[in-house]
RNA sequence: GGCGCUAUAGUAUAAUGGUUAGUACAUGGGGCUCUCAAUCCCAAGAUAGGAGUUCAAUUCUCCUUAGCGCUACCA
């Protein structure tokens, strides 16, 4: 019987959830949801200087502003807490004193200064540092005196000096790496506090973690935490390492290669659904031809052994095609709901309008934007004024400004003798007048629509006319042929 | 420098020891059309390089090259 699976996502709440920390997670949750295991958020606070309080609510609200839950955590309840390292003092502590006892750690009193200088040295002579074991053999009671009496100590691991460190990845195959690799660690700090490496293999142990998938920038940090399980006698968990996202330059993620925060996305007018299915895409393929997939689906599909070895670049690019396939999809009032805060944030009345004219608005619009930050761009000349340039006007029609001023008056005499203002009665009225004048249609229909919007790419013009009402759409064409007279 | 990982079009990926190396985004062209968008059609575009194993290699092995990661009393 194969024991449950338990995985984790264990950020360090030292900023806001990053796009590749997201990703990890996700890979994690659906991997644990395919197969029906848990999925728990630890907090790695360890570093108490850099934690925050703020970085950690960020982190939970980037997760389930992407739909990613998890069974166990700081918020939640669970079996193996506290979930927080920062409240796991004790535990640690009794694992390095079992440690010492063994004789698998061992204090060290060697200065930072000293240890600095030995390093530069090395590399002036260019050689390769390690810890030279000065205080390797150190007999426990003496180190224990020298700590009581006051002296300042890290411990150290001892790394057995000659054995193979061997596991199966599970997105790499085998990783060998020999233990010589590596010098006697630091594990712990003279306060007693464990560094990273310690604290991790001891959580992941108690917490019962089963399959431990994180970015391959761990992959080193792995063989040094199987040394770590070994010492400690613990069963050694799955492991398995994605590869990392990259910027278009093949550099690490920073802020300035555009969005890398989940809240960036959101304040971008991304939708969650979008930005999950997206970064789902980036090293792993449900292994078809298929690429919109809600969060249901990709955990029905996925599979580690489908995760892409190699580092993906964040080309969002795709994910703006992607968003604009989702906000398509959806349902009028949906996307109402979603634009709205967008309009209300540029200032546009969306409260003080009949609902039935916002629908209509809106609706003209759905399949022309791609993200909901364009929203206050493309709607703007419902809701106010703008000004436009007067050769906008007469712009590829090869008609002089006389003539357009002519054409314009006479649309606007038909357009006032129409009754019922609805689109057809008005593209009627239109296509009756081009015709009786022999203009082709664009030469009459380009500066109607520069008239009415300011622009010259708009929905079709007899729907942007009908929703604008005659009153309106009949003054801004007044405006229009002032403006081309003088 | 040391140790490790990776390598299919610009990007994300599919595929098999034998295919015209498939798909999507992006790009270019065209259709539709009052513009834009959507949509449809077409096009261009890849197995990093070199050896080896094999009847056959993009796939397996090795080397080279390039990129990336780690090399903290950070996580």
């Amino acid at each position: 019987m194969a024991e449950e699976v338990r995985v984790r996502i264990a950020p360090s709440p030292t900023g806001k959830l990053h796009i590749g920390n997201a990703r990890t997670g996700l890979f994690n949750y659906l991997f644990a949801r395919n197969v029906g295991g848990k999925f728990i958020l630890r907090v790695d606070d360890t570093d108490k200087e850099r934690s925050t309080e703020e970085s950690e609510r960020a982190i939970y609200e980037g997760f389930e502003w992407l739909g990613i839950d998890w069974d166990e955590g700081p918020n939640k309840s669970g079996d193996y807490g506290p979930y927080r390292q920062s409240e796991r003092g004790e535990l640690y502590h009794d694992a390095i004193q079992k440690l010492l006892e063994s004789g698998n750690a061992y204090y060290c009193f060697c200065s930072q200064d000293e240890l600095a200088e030995k390093r530069t040295a090395a590399e002036k002579a260019h050689e390769i540092y390690r810890y030279d074991n000065m205080c390797r053999d150190i007999p426990l009671d003496e180190a224990r005196k020298r700590v009581a009496a006051g002296e300042r100590a890290v411990i150290r691991l001892r790394i057995p000096d000659d054995v193979t460190i061997v596991f199966e990845d599970l997105v790499r195959g085998e990783i060998e790496v020999k233990s010589k690799a590596f010098d006697d660690f630091i594990i712990a700090k003279p306060n007693g506090d464990p560094l990273y490496n310690l604290a991790t293999v001891i959580d992941d142990h108690l917490m019962k973690i089963s399959h431990i998938l994180r970015g391959q920038d761990h992959l080193t940090n792995t063989s040094k935490q199987i040394l770590i399980y070994n010492a400690l006698g613990y069963p050694l968990p799955k492991f398995g390492h994605f590869s990392l996202i990259m910027d278009k330059n093949r550099k690490k993620l920073s802020k300035r290669a555009g969005a890398v925060y989940i809240g960036d996305f959101k304040k971008d007018g991304y939708l969650p659904q979008a930005v999950t299915n997206f970064i789902a895409l980036l090293g792993w393929s449900p292994g078809e031809d298929r690429e919109k997939m809600t969060l249901p689906e990709m955990v029905e599909a996925f599979s580690m052994n489908r995760i892409q070895k190699s580092d993906a670049i964040f080309d969002t690019e795709k994910l703006l095609w992607l968003n604009g396939v989702y906000i398509r999809d959806m349902e009028l009032p949906e996307f109402l709901e979603n634009v709205k805060p967008h309009l209300k944030e540029a200032g546009y009345p969306v409260d003080d309008v009949s609902q039935e004219w916002l629908n209509k608005v809106v609706a003209l619009e759905q399949e022309r934007i791609k993200t909901f930050s364009e929203a206050p761009e493309v709607f703007e000349f419902f809701f106010k004024d703008i000004p436009y340039e007067k050769e906008l006007l007469t712009k590829k029609t090869k008609k002089t400004d006389e003539e357009i001023v002519g054409a314009l008056e006479q649309v606007k005499a038909e357009l006032e003798k129409v009754d019922n203002w609805v689109e057809a009665e008005l593209e009627k009225t239109c296509r009756e007048l081009v015709e009786k004048m022999e203009w082709k249609t664009g030469q009459l229909f380009m500066p109607i629509r520069v008239a009415v919007t300011g622009r010259k790419a708009t929905p079709p013009l007899f729907d942007t006319i009908e929703v604008l009402g005659r009153e309106l759409s009949l003054k801004r064409i007044d405006k229009a042929i002032e403006l081309l007279k003088v």
